[in-house]
DNA sequence: ATTGCAGCTTACGTTAACGTAAGTTATATT
DNA sequence: AATATAACTTACGTTAACGTAAGCTGCAAT
């Protein structure tokens, strides 16, 4: 059976997350990302586009690319040692405290969205009502 | 009756939030905070303090200072004419949805978090259990 | 009187995360 | 063959968010 191993150019991918192709050459620089090469062009593997989603999604929550890389880097076999294996626990435990956290912080802020928006609404309310008495 | 008006001085918050006063003058550079002064000395008052608040959990979750002061500017009166009021609620409107996404967003993260928690358990066990037979 | 904080100002330094420019190469198209 | 297009490398530039250092100020305790 042919395998259907689809691979994706630098362009590919750089529109399909919305970012630049030197972004993408970026985290490469910082060991994220390990295309293949095709003599000099990078040819990314599904692999490499899920990393590549992982990062975007970090991103947009906060993550630095340092902590994205640490986060990717359970995402490979590693060094399976017990040892490493229980650093990782541990790294994923600290890892799902802080996005508890996150979850908190940003439903207070839709909280407070919330109220902003009804208190914007009743003056705008009022607003209008008196200009209908002008 | 007195007003119970308590104040902070800069490493008062800069304390109770863990963050450097060089960084809370940083946000007054950046006019989101303007605290009063006794001469020199700046003095919080509760509502300062409330938007450093806001300040730090922006942060937490990924905010720029811009963003921050944006979503601050909402709490101050401003021009309460129709025209701010409609551009205020677009903004929460906007502000929710990309909110709402980093919701979506960690939520996808602290499953994967699950996932490679039960992989790196799975291993262990394996592990161990080799180990056992030695 | 001096010593010691806490706070202040001014200003240059630093790190992260790319942006941007310039020149090169490979492939595809007219 | 000439040209366009996409990718590449190298290297310097830029912005945000403070860090850090140096020197001044007011007040409180010794």
């Amino acid at each position: 059976m042919a395998k259907k191993t689809s691979t994706y150019s630098i362009s590919d991918l750089a529109q399909e997350f919305g970012v630049t192709t030197r972004a993408i050459r970026h985290y490469e620089e910082l060991q994220l990302l390990q295309p293949e090469r095709q003599g000099q062009k990078r040819i990314y593997s599904p692999a490499d586009r899920t990393k590549l989603k992982l990062i975007v999604r970090g991103k947009r929550i906060g993550l630095s690319l340092q902590e994205s890389g640490e986060l990717l880097s359970m995402y490979e076999p590693g060094g399976s040692n017990v040892a490493q294996l229980e650093r990782m626990l541990e790294y994923i435990g600290t890892s799902r405290e802080k996005l508890s956290q996150q979850l908190r912080d940003i439903s207070a802020m839709l909280d407070e969205l919330d109220k902003a928006e009804t208190g914007c609404q009743a003056e705008l309310e009022t607003l209008r009502k008196s200009r209908a008495l002008t």
